[in-house]
DNA sequence: AGCTATTTATAAGC
DNA sequence: TGCTTATAAATAGCT
């Protein structure tokens, strides 16, 4: 039906390829819609172009009619697709549900609930197991502890050294404004006595303030790890 | 396209209807093949008469078309049919791989593995918990300990009653045979000497069997009682 | 089912 | 992609 006959083979240029899909995919919607409505029919259409494009048509909806092809067809080759994921995806989450029941099992005797079911020799071999977990934890805490408490030794030392860094600041200023003062009482005489001493004070007190603080921290080299309250570490 | 033409509407005489149905099917099905060949496209074409019966047409194969087409969907309205109940076991899956991990994971830290990301703190909550589970181990464990020493001492003390009952017997016994050997012995004279002394003999050896014995386990009241191999309870 | 007059679809070209 | 048109194809109505 053309101006000249074709012969049903793929069309190999890709222009007149995608003319002719063009052309026949709406004649084939539009007979499909009139075979819906002349007689009465369900359809549904699924038609993918070679570019991968999907085109769709359905008398009712195209939902409906694949599931009602579906259950037309389970009677014979039974749930052939969809089937076949869901039983994959059930066994999975069966297995998966089974090997978490036992690790939950194996868990709360581990937590010394539901006990009642095991042995003397079951009852001997938790309990190694749960000693040598602790001994686990508690070296690995000791561990910890220790760490931080080295740790905190290394920032007090180095604040102590800076403590005395500033002290012998401290002092050589003091020195030095000491001089500064006899200098200035030699030229001006007495009558600058009150404001010297004031600021001598205030020195004074400053010095005091600066004076090198013992930290109560682990000894170093004897290094005990006795973390019985006296640091609350974390 | 036929000797007249005729209006796109539901035909009610039920026998045209169906000749119509059957003609245009036919047609249809030759289109949409003919439209595969010619474009290299993928058709899927589904038709329920109004009788409820199935006509179907795939230029490949209607499973692998339906699938591509839901494929196609899901990212717009999830996943039709199937895909739903896929969809729901994948994601109950995956909720379960995830709890197993999760309890894996406190698995491992009851069992003093995988210690490295804890906190002093943490550590000092597994330390406590695991020292409850110990405890509680521990207790289960005498309990049973406790009860089956119970149990060895009852069966022991049962034993020890029937031992003796077995003594008196052989006691009372042992004094019968005495007297009826003196009965022989008076009423035949001393040719049967031999004989007689030979019985008592293996007697003698029979008393010193049965004599009670005593049990080693837990003492209940005074009641010795000493199983060093001899009684197989239990 | 087959026939065929007629309608419809569409190949080719623009 | 849209329009035109000659022509092939489909099919309505009939048998």
């Amino acid at each position: 039906m053309g101006r000249g006959k074709i012969v049903i083979k793929r069309i190999d240029n890709m222009t007149s390829r995608q003319v002719t899909f063009s052309k026949r995919r709406t004649g084939l919607f539009k007979k499909a819609k009139e075979l819906a409505i002349l007689c009465d029919a369900e359809i549904g259409l699924i038609i993918f172009s070679d570019t991968g494009r999907l085109y769709e048509f359905s008398s009712s909806n195209m939902k409906s009619v694949i599931e009602k092809y579906s259950k037309a067809k389970e009677e014979n080759h039974l749930i052939v697709f969809a089937g076949s994921e869901v039983k994959f995806w059930q066994k999975e989450a069966a297995s998966l549900r089974q090997q978490f029941n036992n690790l939950q099992q194996n868990h709360r005797k581990l937590m010394g609930e539901e006990l009642s079911g095991l042995s003397v020799e079951d009852l001997q071999n938790l309990q190694n197991q749960l000693e040598l977990s602790l001994r686990g934890v508690r070296m690995r805490k000791e561990q910890l502890l220790f760490e931080e408490i080295q740790e905190l030794d290394r920032k007090g030392r180095l604040i102590g050294q800076e403590n005395m860094e500033l002290c012998k600041k401290v002092n050589l200023m003091r020195q030095e404004n000491e001089q500064l003062h006899k200098k200035i009482y030699e030229t001006r005489g007495e009558d600058d006595t009150d404001r010297a001493s004031s600021v001598r004070h205030s020195l004074s007190i400053t010095e005091e303030t600066y004076m090198p603080i013992h930290l109560q921290l682990s000894q170093p080299q004897t290094e005990c790890t006795n973390s019985s309250g006296r640091h609350q570490l974390h």
